[in-house]
RNA sequence: GGAGGGGUGGCUGAGUGGACGAAAGCACUGGUCUUGAAAACCAGCGAGGUUAACGCCUCCCAGGGUUCGAAUCCCUGCCCCUCCGCCA
C-alpha cells in the first residue's frame, strides 16, 4: 500500500513512476476519489462533533438535575443523518482502499525500465557454464525412476511428483544444508510456521486481493488459504506490533513447501519438476529499519549466492525490469542458476526490497525516535529446494551416469559422494 | 466434542450508561538532588485519521444492535485460559 500522504502530494509522479512497471494509474478517478474522501469526511466528522456536544450537554444537564427532555428533543434527527452520511462514507473508503490495495509498489529509480523478462539486465555471475565431454542429460533421464509423475497424477493430478529413495533424500539433504548455513553462518533464526495462513496474512504481503486466482483457496472455508511461499507466514509474524528499535534487523530463515495454482502457465515447464503446484522452498526473511533496507538486499542476496556457491552451480545475478516486477517489490533482484539440461539459465531465487509496502499493510511499525515508523521489509529464496535439486543433478552428473554430491552436501548424506539412479 | 472463565495502552491491572482515550503500578523519557550511580521527588509518556494551524474525528478483540450518549447493556463471530473427553 502506498502512503496516502505521499500520493495525496505527488499523484502525478506517483503515476510517472508506475509506468516503468506498465502500470495505468488513474489519476482521474483518484482525484475524484480524493475530493468525495474528503467531503463525505468532513460532513461525517462535523455531525459526530455535533452529536458529540450535545450528548455531552445531556450529560451535564442530568448531573445537575435540570429537565432533559428539551435537550433530547433538540437533538431531533441528528442520528439519522449521522448514520446517513457514515454510510456513504464507509462505501466511500471502502472503494478508497479498494482502488489503494490495487496498486503497486513503486519501483526503484535504479529498476531498468522494460515490459518482460528479456530485459531484466545481469549485474553479476559466477561460475563458467558446465561443460561435459558427453551429451548431458535432464533431470528427468537423470533421476530415471526416482521420480514419479504417474502415480502423483493418479493422487493428485498434473504438476505434482513423487521422489523416492537418493533423490527423496537428497532433496531433504539440500533443505537441510540451506538451514543450517543461513542459521549458522549468516545469524538467521529458523522458523517453523503454519501452511495455512488467513486472507488477512495474504492481503498483508501483497498476494490478496490481485492474486487471488493463484492462491490454493481451501474448500469450504473462503478464509483459509496453502501458502504460496513462506514468505506469508514469516513476514506476518510482524503484523500489527510495534517492534522496540534494538529488536531490529530481524532475521528469519524458514524451510515449506510452497502451493501454487500456476494458473496462466499452462502448456509451460511441463517437463519434469521446473514448475509444480507443490514444491519446497527455504525462504529468508528481513525486518529491517528504512535507512538499512538497501543494504540489507545486497546483504540478503549474497546469502541465497552463498548457498550456490557452495553447491558449486554457476548462475548469474539479474536486476528484474519494471514489467517483470512482482506487485509490492520496489526492486528485485533474481538468481538465475545454469541448467545444463536447459541450455538456459533459471530463476532459482527472488530476492526483493518491499520499502513499507507490506509494512503498511501489515501495520508493522517500529519505535523510532518520538514516533513510530513502518519497518521494511525484504525476502530471498535461499533457495528454491526443487529447483536446486534439478541444478545438482544436471551440472554435476557425470560421464558415467551418476551424479557427483558437491562436498557440501555430503555431511547430510552420510558421507556419499555418489548417487546412481535406476532408470526405467 | 462438553462445561466454565476471560480479551482494556509497551506490560500488570481498575473501570458505577454521562467530563473516559481510560485510575493505579511497572517500564520508558526529561529534570531536581548526587563526585557518579541508586533511591527519593517533580514533569512527561497509547495509536491512527484529518487540518496550514488551533482543533475536530476514530480506536478499550472484531462485526452488528439498544441509547441523546457505550470500554460499560444485548446479539454474533474470533482468539485465549481452566476442567473433562478424544487424539499424534
Amino acid at each position: 500500500m502506498l502512503d496516502r500522504n505521499y500520493l495525496r502530494h505527488h499523484a502525478a509522479e506517483v503515476r510517472d513512476v508506475l509506468k516503468v512497471r506498465g502500470f495505468d494509474f488513474d489519476l482521474d478517478r483518484y482525484a475524484a476519489l480524493e475530493s468525495s474522501r474528503k467531503a463525505l469526511q468532513e460532513e461525517t466528522e462535523t455531525l459526530q462533533a455535533e452529536r458529540n456536544a450535545k450528548s455531552r450537554a445531556i450529560g451535564v444537564a442530568k448531573a445537575r438535575g435540570e429537565d432533559i427532555a428539551p435537550r433530547i428533543a433538540e437533538v431531533g434527527d441528528l442520528g439519522r443523518r449521522l448514520d446517513d452520511a457514515r454510510a456513504r462514507f464507509d462505501a466511500l473508503r471502502g472503494e478508497f482502499d479498494g482502488f489503494l490495495e490495487g496498486i503497486p509498489n513503486l519501483p526503484d529509480g535504479s529498476v531498468p525500465p522494460g515490459d518482460s523478462e528479456d530485459e531484466n539486465v545481469e549485474i553479476r555471475s559466477w561460475g563458467d557454464r558446465t561443460v561435459f565431454d558427453f551429451q548431458p542429460q535432464d533431470h528427468v533421464d537423470i533421476a530415471g525412476r526416482a521420480l514419479d509423475f504417474a502415480a502423483a497424477a493418479r493422487i493428485s493430478g498434473a504438476r505434482f511428483s513423487i521422489m523416492s529413495g537418493d533423490l527423496a533424500r537428497l532433496h531433504r539433504a539440500l533443505a537441510a544444508f540451506m538451514l543450517d548455513m543461513h542459521t549458522r553462518e549468516h545469524g538467521y533464526e529458523e522458523l517453523y510456521v503454519p501452511y495455512i495462513v488467513n486472507a488477512d496474512a495474504l492481503k498483508g504481503t501483497g498476494q490478496l486481493p490481485k492474486f487471488e486466482v493463484e492462491q490454493f483457496g481451501i474448500r469450504g472455508d473462503e478464509n483459509y488459504y496453502l501458502i504460496p511461499t513462506a514468505e506469508v507466514p514469516v513476514t506476518n509474524v510482524i503484523r500489527d506490533t510495534i517492534l522496540p528499535a534494538d529488536a531490529l534487523p530481524l532475521r528469519y530463515v524458514s524451510h515449506t513447501p510452497c502451493f501454487r495454482r500456476e494458473a496462466g502457465t499452462y502448456g509451460k515447464d511441463t517437463r519434469g519438476i521446473i514448475r509444480l503446484h507443490q514444491f519446497d522452498k527455504v525462504e529468508l526473511v528481513q525486518v529491517v529499519e528504512p535507512e538499512n533496507s538497501w543494504d540489507a538486499l545486497e546483504e540478503l542476496t549474497s546469502h541465497a549466492e552463498a548457498v550456490l556457491k557452495r553447491l558449486e552451480l554457476p548462475y548469474r545475478a539479474v536486476v528484474l525490469c519494471g514489467g517483470d516486477l512482482g506487485f509490492a517489490a520496489a526492486k528485485t533482484i533474481d538468481l538465475e542458476v545454469w541448467l545444463p539440461g536447459q541450455g538456459r539459465f533459471r530463476e532459482i531465487s527472488s530476492c526483493s526490497n518491499y520499502l513499507d509496502f507490506q509494512a503498511r499493510r501489515m501495520m508493522a511499525r517500529y519505535r523510532a525516535g518520538d514516533g513510530t515508523a513502518f519497518v521494511h521489509t525484504l525476502n530471498g529464496s535461499g533457495l528454491a529446494v526443487g529447483r536446486s535439486l534439478i541444478a545438482v543433478l544436471e551440472n554435476h552428473q557425470q560421464g558415467d551416469g551418476t551424479v557427483r554430491v558437491p562436498e557440501a552436501l555430503q555431511p547430510y548424506m552420510s558421507g556419499t559422494t555418489r548417487l546412481r539412479f535406476e532408470k526405467p
